[in-house]
DNA sequence: TATGGTCTTGACCATTTGATCAAGAATGAA
DNA sequence: TTCATTCTTGATCAAATGGTCAAGACCATA
């Protein structure tokens, strides 16, 4: 019998060199067009490869697309996972929108990567939003849920108020075209901040009275 | 000299029929899939035309695509035309959030539209975003300024309220695929209401100081 | 019902695009 | 250096897709 030709398990270094060249130039490509309006061409394009040499490392045009989603989605929830139910309502949820607004306007291809997915179905992720998604958001509503029991934040709806968070924030990426015509320019980050946390925050946190 | 052939200025029955039979349909189609995901096949069988008939009425795909998008700009920026100055901030914004809302959750498809063409850089409503909406969004900047000055509400940036309030309700929209996912199921609209106005008012209006 | 314009469509075309393949070039372990 | 493996690419394919066209069906009006 033949020996059967098994599928290389040790990646070379040209393997991982031209992966991490495809998967950032995919990322901006998908971003800016979508799935369907982004072409293998462009991509490779971008990367600096002819298409059947990036067909090399991904077989299927949609493999790059996963690929490029799975290689994100983890450190785009980064953030959430820090929310600490032991610690300060204010500093957490302001920390927490803070860097996701940072995430946003440093940033704001990956946000519009996901925004683009969801926007037509999730077909890639739904799974991942039912399950480890799901999951973690459960987690984060009962720490929500504590600081309402415990009387430190007014009682608002815990998984509406992260939806209101990641749409305010996310806001600043994916509809950045619309934000620039608006200001006649890309938004001041210090005073786009600013004026996030006084809306989010401004009657979420019961400040101690003071005389004026 | 022969007689040019001019265009036919007047419509004829089955022109109005037939147009209002493609934008309806495009109108789902394009939300679904995007521009570039689109396709006129896909459009002309959802109207119960031939692909050659839908082609009489609007030459290019992109035609149609603009004739949708113009369609229903109008309809969606109507709430806001309506926020007046010299009414309670708390109603108008109020009333405001929830017939965005109310857009938002009962047909999305209009907003998902949007969301699309901007997510990609608003190639076709460019001028109309630096143009009429932001005559429209500068009108609505100096309401609420005037509703800041004169103490009614608290201080916080005209500009990025109305994108927090667009963010939030259009969210709902845009990202369906996502809450449904989260929530196991539609969300409930007058749980999501309260929780809505809760976050974005909550901390704007000065409610009277009641003892407990 | 005659007639000119309007409406409809099967067949077809050109381009784009995802994907394949065979053959050659580069690489690296022995 | 040897040589099996990995990497690269020009040429090419098949399918999808936007768009055209000529011929005929339909419709409204006189």
């Amino acid at each position: 019998m033949l020996k059967p030709k098994a599928k290389p398990v040790q990646k070379t270094r040209i393997q991982h060199q031209n992966e991490q060249i495809i998967l950032d130039a995919a990322l901006e490509v998908f971003s800016a067009y979508g799935y369907r309006g982004a072409t293998v061409d462009q991509i490779a394009a971008k990367a600096g490869l002819s298409k059947p040499n990036l067909l090399y490392y991904f077989r299927r045009k949609e493999d790059i697309y996963v690929a490029v989603l799975e290689h994100t989605l983890d450190e785009w929830l980064q953030p959430l996972r820090k929310l600490d139910a032991s610690k300060d309502p204010a500093a957490e949820l302001g920390s927490y929108i803070k860097s996701k607004l940072d995430m946003s306007l440093r940033n704001p291809t990956a946000s519009k990567l996901f925004a683009n997915e969801i926007l037509h179905g999730a077909p890639h992720i739904k799974k991942f939003l039912a399950g480890p998604l799901k999951l973690l958001v459960e987690e984060k509503v009962g720490v929500i849920g504590q600081w309402i029991a415990a009387g430190k934040i007014k009682a608002v709806d815990p998984h509406h108020l992260i939806f209101a968070i990641w749409a305010v924030t996310q806001h600043y990426a994916d509809f950045s075209a619309q934000i620039e015509a608006l200001l006649s320019g890309k938004p001041e980050p210090k005073s786009t901040q600013k004026a996030v946390l006084d809306i989010l925050l401004g009657g979420l946190i019961e400040k101690p009275r003071r005389v004026m």
